[in-house]
RNA sequence: UUGCUUCGUCGGACGGCCGCGCGGUAUUGCGCCGAAAGGUAUUACCGUGAGGAAAGUCCGGGCAUCGCAGGGCAGGGUAACUGAUAACGUCAGCCACGGGUAACCGUCGGGAAAGUGCAACAGAAAUAAACCGCCGUCCGUUUUGGGCGGUAAGGAUGGAAAGGCGAGGUAAGAGCUCACCCGCGACUAUGGUAACAUAGCCGCGCUGUAAACCCUACUUGAUGCAACACCGUAUUUCCGAUAAUUCCGGUUUGCCCGACCGCACGAAAGUGGGAAAUUGGGUGGCACACGAAAGUGGAGCUUCUCGGUGACGGGGAGCAAAGAUAGAUGGUCGUCGGUCGGAGUCAUCCGACAACAGAACCCGGCUUAUAGACGGAGCAAUAAA
RNA sequence: GGCGCCAUGGCCAAGUGGUAAGGCACAGGUCUGCAAAACCUCUAUCCCCCGGUUCAAAUCCGGGUGGCGCCU
């Protein structure tokens, strides 16, 4: 992926306390402005804000199987929306799935990512 | 044809568009690093990319580390026999026992006639026996009876009660004796590599339990790739005593023995070097191995061939890059195929559904989950010839 | 990825081959005008599930399910 992974689990926690969280018919998803995000603008060779982005997939909703699927299925919606409409840059982002992700196809999620981003106010302006 | 048994193979296919990981190749421009060569990122192209169970982690190995593992005790594991294998608790054949009409299937299947323990309740009695009954004798006697002794045929209990049945025998009875049968053990003969089978002869009649302790035979060092090696970050601690072959402490298992280790300079503060723990990071291990290559080796795959009942083995040929790290191997659309339901002019049309499940150092097995499709071999019954 | 532990009534639990202790809670009763306390009584057919050994299994053996812990 382009964004940098968050592996860490403490920065799972504090989005999920701290930050903004909206919820769809498939995912849930929480943002927070990202503490370390012009550390790590340095360290990247093109010098540029960029997204961190978690995936959460409890073990409930199934086996190794599922919950594989259900990740991809999530990554494929996120890079069709970003290939539409730019994201704003320096935030921490983890996507929560539902239940109801069993089953459902990429065009479903990437419609509900859609709709939750535009409620939590994550497009840029400056671009269309 | 119907009903089964068993072995094996597959686990949707093709195409368009958009993507991901890894390896390789490429150059012009752009960004960054560099004095440069070049590197990195990106882009383009090529190659490649989940399973039969990848799972459970139940066994066995490779590999790595520990003091290079030396001895003893303890502890663990396995259990008919013969073989296969790198090894195994796996596999093959075979024996015994049990199930099935049969094909075939199942079995942790050594020793209870070495010793110890346990066998609740019931029952008179549970590894040795007299409650009732039967018989004899004595006492008492109107009647019921009581004492002593013999007796395991009959009764009731139990998972299990001293082999079964008949005859002789007896006061009554009893393998007490005899014939036949059953079971166990030793010996001999025959067959078999063997477990074992069959026959003969002699002896015996012995409860069950070893997935209770135990005995016998064989076997077993421990820990596991989060091992381990290297690079760099921060903090803390430690690196004996003594005259001494002695004490103390430490070093991968529980105990004992054996073995090994416990730094240098300085008067001191300290300095240098080293080690350990904790916090968190990277590279290797790690994608058949070694090697520059040719090649060599091996427990890899496919196929042919020879030997073997078979597991498997010998030989030949060809092929050998999945290697991620919050973890790639996909998304979407279309066509065809599968199953089910409905309609139907028997051409077909419409709708729905698609098993179990995701590599994480690598192999050999076992176990468990699994929609459906295909193929081989065999059995029983029925029908026809 | 690897290593290990546990599962007994609603809850905490003892029990290591012979018919499952105890405490709390619930319910009923005695007592009281009513309640509390006290006392008495009741609750395991499947001891997480499936097989096996045994006359007999919560217990022993094998397989599975669920939960928990440790190692970077």
């Amino acid at each position: 992926m382009k964004e940098i992974a968050i592996k860490e689990n403490h920065l799972y926690n504090k989005t999920f306390k701290r930050g903004n969280r909206f919820a769809g018919r498939y995912v849930a998803v929480s943002v927070l402005r990202d503490y370390a995000a012009r550390r790590l603008m340095l360290a990247n060779p093109q010098k540029a804000y960029v997204n961190r982005i978690g995936l959460s997939v409890p073990k409930r909703e199934g086996g190794a199987v599922a919950r594989n699927r259900a990740k991809r299925i999530i990554r494929e919606a996120l890079r069709h929306i970003e290939k539409k409409r730019a994201l704003k840059r320096g935030w921490l982002i983890v996507i929560s799935s539902r239940p109801t992700i069993i089953g459902a196809k990429s065009t479903d999620v990437e419609r509900d990512l859609a709709y939750i981003f535009g409620k939590l106010d994550m497009y840029a302006e400056d671009r269309a």
